[in-house]
DNA sequence: GCGGACTGCTTACCT
DNA sequence: ACAGGTAAGCAGTCCGCG
């Protein structure tokens, strides 16, 4: 009977609808005052004291809502203990199911009133809230402060560093920890004396020169230092215009010819000057930063791993081991999710406005344990439920919007970490507005507003819906899995689990359904964290010790900024100057090669024109993670591709584009992408599938590798993006060139071995039935010439080629199907095609032999002429037909010509309906001029069945024609019958 | 003035 | 704002045709 750190008010605190005439009080002069913004009433918002009211009108409305909350609780106290039954819709013997058992408030009330069933024990908890009893044994908030700041750290102290962040008031650096030993968030305030700064390469004595600099009221000091210019290979001495604060950078750097490292945000720039690492532990010592690295770390295995590399580059690898085996911090963390009332239907209320009432708050604990807020208005009926409450559910009703807010801003300000979903442009932003309507001063909430989300002021936020956006997370550590942003999708695909669906508008929800589909949100929240044993936590801390970014920074910032930072702080920590994106253009050059799409930079990989048709035994070849190893083999960085300067002049030229390559340096991005790429390969791919560790360690070494994976498979597309501030397109061009050479060599080596090879993909080769020795020789060829893994990546039973490029079906010794690129896996085919193309995999995949492909093949023909027949009949329904096509931008935005979906969202937005950058829409092809309408407009009848036909050709052509059918032979003979004798059924 | 050929736009996929 | 390559469907335009 533990709650854990379920932290909760004690209930005889609160207050409660019988005495809710004194917040409703409030409420109503609030109401009054809520276009006046930060009224003066931080005392009664804190302290809800009582104030007699001398006005009868409202005197009036207190009467009729005690009325109304008479009438709620003898309506609740009906539904829930008198008559169970009438809210249970699936009933659980009480005697086999133990685990109501578990629950304090549940058991209470099973014995009290013999409750029969899960849901409605969850609704006599209610009830039991609302009574005022029921929850004594949870830990008690109730004496905290409303919103709490973090403790001052003092020498000694430990914690893991979470955030940095600059201090406005006092002009200071702040770092935010995660005392362990205490659960408790500690704040270091720098003492350094650290400023924020710039530097250019006019000397101070000429600087004096420009007054707009030295005579500005933000210019502190310059400095002279030496930095390291590897562009150049040389020594520069530079001057360093330190200031007051980080705004005055911004002016200044604009007053001198050159500027370098301008553009670093001063708190990025405090964890790079003194090599603070992001997720890692430290101490205050001597009122500084000192790493409290408890772990103890075998070295001599990493010397021997690397020991075929340069001197520099072991040492690099031995330094960074604590970051991949120190243990991550386990913070306390809760997920929050609001629900706001709104009149239209369709439409997210605006959090810049907060119009209307925020009326339920949920919110999930990490021990299981649920809350909801919810706000009792007039007309709210208890409701019935359709399914169970989740257990351990507590539920506190408020008669007072502004009641409900203050006890969510004391739940906000307890976490060290708050999770949420789209938090920062929402539910933050919105519960700020909202607060200082009903006239809360901003000093009582738990916010810490910056320039590009919502902090808080005591622990940290993250924003869950930033993170999944991340398309590195999306793609490499989730492979895809998810494609749309929102709560549901993402759930439903990395947990299985879904939104509670609502027919009608949250706003027209009854009191129970809302809890329930409001604590679901919660609960979907905080275990996208905690799934997989805390899968996405301890990538985040990973994500944050390599990328040297602070938490609330590496959830929100692409993969690009992550590169980024990890460079820079590299090129602090060795006193590397860090160039300018023109100074490397102008210094490197452009691309030399014609890319084969339009508008594109300079050409990319090779792709095969694939066999067409049926192959069995077919063995698929890949280099490993090739694009890192070719960066690491060649030595591939911005200052060694065409370098400036090469001591000894040890160039090797890049094949096919002619870049020189400087093989007397080591390159930075050479040295780090290679040791992220090694560390992955031979250390952690390992370390994750090893026996010899306990389930738990594995899980934790699979996370280390799934962060380097993300890490270094976007290692080569950054450079050649033009918004990469390291910019360099030789060198991503010279990758992709490498590539090309690397697989036309293996290619050939392979046809001098006598392999069939039936198609490739930039680092792949499918070889059919291939001679094991054969196969031996070119992987050891590929090895000595171009130090590369060729590896054996799958092996398939057979693959059907439909003769198009990226675009196969492989099937495994297993009978599991890989399905690449057909049009029956794309998001834009309607649903009853992928349904049906889904039976037919299923009977191809248990095909073992060629033979065996005959009896398939009139299986096929008739299961499609059934279907075509169906589809003829308008066996399927509107939402099976529809087709979801992604809105990426503004409507209006569409100006050269009009799409479908577009069409089908015009007709959206006309009848009412929001539509936004990023929403799918879903519409049907109709007949008639405009030809589709969305499918929440359209009626079956007047669907147009010839372009589903169409459809359904184009899906099953690239099977068919694997499988050497044509569609005109299967569907033929039904069409003429379907033209000439159309009703003959 | 009509209709097929062609180009460009847009989306979704593969590596 | 990490890259380029491939496919498909549609919108709009070009171009030849007495």
């Amino acid at each position: 009977m533990k709650y854990g750190c379920f932290q909760y008010m004690p209930a005889k605190k609160r207050k409660r609808p019988s005495d809710g005439t004194r917040s409703l009080l409030f409420y109503l002069r609030n109401l009054k005052n809520s276009e006046s913004i930060g009224v003066d009433e931080k005392q009664h918002s804190l302290e809800n004291k009582r104030i007699d009211s001398g006005n009868n009108a409202i005197d009036e409305v207190l009467r009729q809502r005690e009325e109304y909350f008479e009438e709620l609780l003898k309506e609740l106290r009906r539904k829930t203990v008198t008559s169970p039954q009438s809210i249970a819709s699936t009933r659980v013997g009480a005697k086999r199911d133990t685990k109501i058992g578990k629950d304090l408030v549940i058991t209470e009330v099973e014995k009290g009133n013999q409750v029969e069933s899960k849901a409605a024990a969850g609704a006599a908890a209610l009830l039991k809230s609302l009574q005022g009893g029921g929850v004594k044994e949870l830990e008690k908030l109730g004496d905290k402060p409303l919103v709490r700041l973090p403790k001052e750290a003092k020498n000694g102290d430990e914690g893991f560093l979470l955030q940095t962040f600059y201090d406005g008031d006092q002009e200071v650096a702040v770092a935010k920890l995660y005392d362990d030993s205490t659960g408790e968030i500690i704040l270091y305030h720098d003492k350094t004396g650290y400023k924020p700064y710039f530097l250019t390469d006019i000397p101070p004595d000429k600087l004096r020169e420009i007054p707009e600099v030295v005579r500005h009221k933000g210019f502190e000091r310059v400095e002279v230092v030496e930095k390291f210019d590897l562009l150049r290979w040389q020594k520069k001495r530079v001057t360093k215009i330190v200031v007051r604060t980080p705004d005055v950078v911004r002016v200044l750097r604009d007053k001198v010819p050159r500027a370098w490292e301008a553009n670093i945000k001063f708190h990025h720039n405090y964890i790079y000057d003194y090599g603070l690492i992001p997720g890692m532990k430290y101490r205050i010592a001597d009122n500084r930063l000192e790493q409290a690295n408890d772990v103890i770390v075998e070295d001599n295995k990493i010397r021997e791993v690397f020991r075929d590399e340069d001197k520099e580059t072991i040492e690099l690898a031995v330094k960074w081991l604590p970051i991949f085996e120190a243990p991550p911090p386990k913070p306390r963390r809760v997920a929050v999710d609001i629900e706001v009332f709104t009149p239209f239907k369709g439409r997210v209320p605006d959090p810049k406005t907060a119009a209307y009432p925020i009326i339920s708050v949920a919110f999930a604990f990490e021990d299981g344990s649920q809350a909801v807020f919810v706000l009792a208005r007039p007309g709210l009926q208890p409701g019935v439920l359709r399914d169970k409450l989740p257990e351990r559910l507590h539920i506190e009703i408020f008669d007072d919007e502004r009641s409900l807010i203050l006890e969510t801003f004391r739940i906000l300000s307890n976490y060290p970490i708050v999770i949420s979903f789209n938090g920062d442009h929402f539910d933050f932003p919105y519960l700020y507005m909202r607060a200082l309507r009903l006239g809360i001063d901003k000093d009582y909430m738990p916010f810490r507003i910056t320039k590009n989300y919502v902090s808080l002021k005591y622990g940290v936020h993250i924003d869950l819906y930033q993170f999944f956006n991340i398309k590195a997370i999306q793609a490499y550590a989730f492979g895809n899995a998810y494609k749309e942003f929102t709560l549901d999708a993402i759930a439903s695909a990395l947990l299985g689990e879904h939104k509670v669906e609502v027919e009608s508008s949250i706003s027209d929800l009854s009191m129970l359904e809302l809890i329930r589909y409001n604590a679901r949100d919660a609960y979907l929240t905080l275990k996208l964290t905690n799934f997989n044993n805390n899968l996405v936590w301890t990538l985040i801390i990973l994500l944050m010790r390599i990328s040297k970014l602070p938490i609330e920074d590496v959830t929100r910032s692409q993969v690009s900024a992550w590169i980024k930072s990890l460079f820079y702080w590299e090129h602090r920590r060795r006193g590397y100057l860090i160039p300018t994106r023109e100074e490397i253009i102008k210094l490197k050059g452009g691309t030399k090669s014609e890319a084969i799409i339009k508008g594109k930079k300079y050409q990319g990989a090779i792709v095969l024109d694939p066999a067409s048709g049926v192959f069995f035994n077919v063995v698929v070849l890949d280099f490993a993670s090739l694009y890192p190893s070719i960066i690491k083999q060649w030595n591939l960085s911005y200052e060694t591709v065409n370098p400036v300067y090469c001591p000894g002049s040890r160039l090797v030229e890049v094949p096919g584009v002619g870049h020189k390559v400087c093989m007397s340096i080591r390159g930075l991005t050479s040295q780090i992408v290679g040791l992220l790429r090694d560390y992955r390969v031979k250390i952690y791919k390992k370390k994750a599938k090893s026996k010899e560790l306990p389930k738990e360690k594995r899980e934790w070494y699979n996370t280390v590798q799934a962060a380097m994976k993300v890490y270094i498979n976007a290692s080569y597309g950054v450079f050649g993006a033009t918004s990469f501030p390291l910019y360099a397109p030789p060198v991503a061009e010279s990758v992709t060139a490498i590539g090309r050479y690397t697989i036309k060599q293996t290619l050939e080596k392979a046809s001098e071995l006598g392999l069939r090879v039936l198609y490739g993909d930039t680092d792949s080769l499918f070889l059919w039935n291939p001679d094991k020795n054969s196969l031996r020789e070119l992987q050891d060829y590929v090895e000595e010439n171009f130090g590369l893994d060729l590896e054996v990546d799958k092996v398939y039973r057979f693959v059907t080629f439909s003769g198009l490029k990226k675009n196969y079906i492989g099937v495994y010794e297993d009978g599991s199907v890989d399905v690449k690129g057909l049009v029956a896996k794309k998001r834009n085919t309607p649903e009853f095609l992928k349904k049906e193309f889904a039976e037919i995999i299923k009977v191809i995949s248990s095909v073992r032999s060629a033979e065996e492909f005959i009896k398939v093949r009139s299986y096929i023909r008739e299961r499609l002429r059934l279907m075509y027949r169906g589809l003829r009949d308008l066996e399927y329904n509107l939402d099976e037909l529809a087709i979801k096509m992604a809105l990426n931008k503004h409507v209006n935005e569409y100006t050269k010509n009009t799409p479908q979906h577009v069409k089908a969202a015009r007709q959206l937005l006309q009848v009412g309906v929001q539509v936004l950058p990023g929403d799918i829409i879903s519409f049907v092809k109709v007949k008639g001029k405009e030809g589709v309408k969305p499918v929440q407009l359209a009626r079956l009848t007047e669907v147009d069945i010839e372009k589903y036909i169409d459809s359904m050709k184009s899906v099953f052509e690239q099977l068919l024609s694997a499988i050497n059918m044509g569609w005109d032979e299967i569907i033929g003979a039904s069409r003429l019958e379907a033209f000439f004798a159309p009703r003959a059924r």
